[in-house]
DNA sequence: TGTACATCAGTGAACGCGCGTTCACTGATGTAC
DNA sequence: TGTACATCAGTGAACGCGCGTTCACTGATGTAC
């Protein structure tokens, strides 16, 4: 229809032009495959999608699902990517301030509760399919999850009492870390909507299990 | 065919009656679609399992089906039933001595080891389905390990620094146990078949993350 | 700039398949007398 | 114990449906000259 002339046709959409380029259309119809089986998946497993629910929802035929994905699990796949991206971004904005613990986990927590928030598609998507089973996408987020332990052992290494420990023991700290952590992203995405005093009931409840945690860490004997 | 002319015909399967009752042989049948489908769960979600499957794998016919449940969710909910039994009969072989801390640990460990490895099929079940979404049988697993916090709260009551916890403390540390006992189970089932090394490596884990909350404890301040 | 051809994201018809569920049935087991 | 009827777990045909995947296609975008 109407092309490059500018400001002075009917009220378009606000200062968007039009894609050109083949290539940036390919990759906002991948974007909306993506987009759709996020949406799905608010009540269900990544397992119980189809192919042609997701085209569908996307807007486009059965068929040029192909021209995207080789399968659904390559898309599953590609959604670990995404959210794990979300997951990273996470870790870059907690990664601050070397306070005492008890500010450091007030931080943290706080972290997680607006990260989880700002997405919880994500989030959601990642707990769920975690223990899902053997399929690529339980295994691509193990790998990913192990990667985020592997990390926060790294900067734990950096904190007084953690400095000589055995990398080993400093792994089962950042694990059970980490873990603790999932448990409270479970708990926040089963918050009811605006339900403000169980979100702080939450948040609450996390800082005191990661307090406790790191309370016996003065009294821990590293062996090998 | 043959009845109960008891010893001196061919050899039969030794000291097994032939089932007389009709409510024996259905619950055979019942029992033997809930064996099926923990089988095919070895490898998928329960959300991927069809009812035709199912009746396949037990030897019936699709329709008879509904004889025993009304719906796959039905059956679901069954086999939570199912699997929590073993988890119920593994609190009362773990409640036993009062020993150290540490002999404790080891006992408690050792005797969630012995029992994930008798039953990895009812475990696998619980800790896949835990988080596999909205449905009747993530509710009712939800339920029932709320109550094994509960139960593990009460008896940890019992216990020199906790006695005057507050229960809500009580209640943050025993769902920490539970949920570092889960993530062991995890990690047990993914052990390769017979791997006697990884099997040892899990345990001893298993047993430095328990040491590490409980090191916690007598430092905790209890606090509204 | 204009033309002729290549590329390729998306289309639409068609396929065979396993699905959940209905229905009328069969025949062994259970019960009343 | 023997007979006549009731119960009901399991059968088998049939249904309409959504599934993943194939294939030949269309027509806008990209490219070479």
């Amino acid at each position: 229809m109407c092309h490059d002339e500018a400001v002075s046709t009917l009220p378009d959409v606000v200062g968007v032009e039009e894609p050109v380029t083949r290539q940036e259309r390919k990759q906002r119809t991948r974007q909306a495959l993506l987009d759709a089986a996020l949406e799905l998946l608010a009540d269900r497993g990544f397992a119980s999608l189809s192919l042609r629910e997701v085209t569908k929802r996307a807007g486009i035929v059965p068929t040029a699902f192909y021209r995207h994905f080789a399968s659904m699990e390559e898309l599953g796949v590609a959604l670990v990517e995404e959210a794990t991206r979300t997951l990273r971004g996470m870790i870059r904005s907690a990664r601050t301030d070397r306070n005492s613990y008890r500010r450091m986990i007030q931080a943290s927590v706080r972290t997680l509760y607006e990260h989880v928030r700002a997405r919880e598609d994500h989030f959601r998507f990642l707990t769920r399919e975690r223990y899902s089973g053997t399929g690529p996408v339980a295994r691509a987020i193990a790998v990913e999850l192990k990667l985020f332990s592997s990390e926060l052992a790294i900067d734990l290494a950096r904190f007084d009492h953690l400095r000589e420990w055995p990398s080993e023991d400093l792994y089962i700290l950042a694990d059970l870390i980490v873990t603790a952590m999932l448990a409270t992203v479970v708990e926040l995405l089963e918050v009811r909507d605006g339900d403000a005093a169980a979100d702080a009931r939450t948040i609450d409840v996390a800082q005191k299990r990661l307090r406790l945690i790191l309370l016996g860490v003065p009294r821990w004997k590293p062996s090998a």
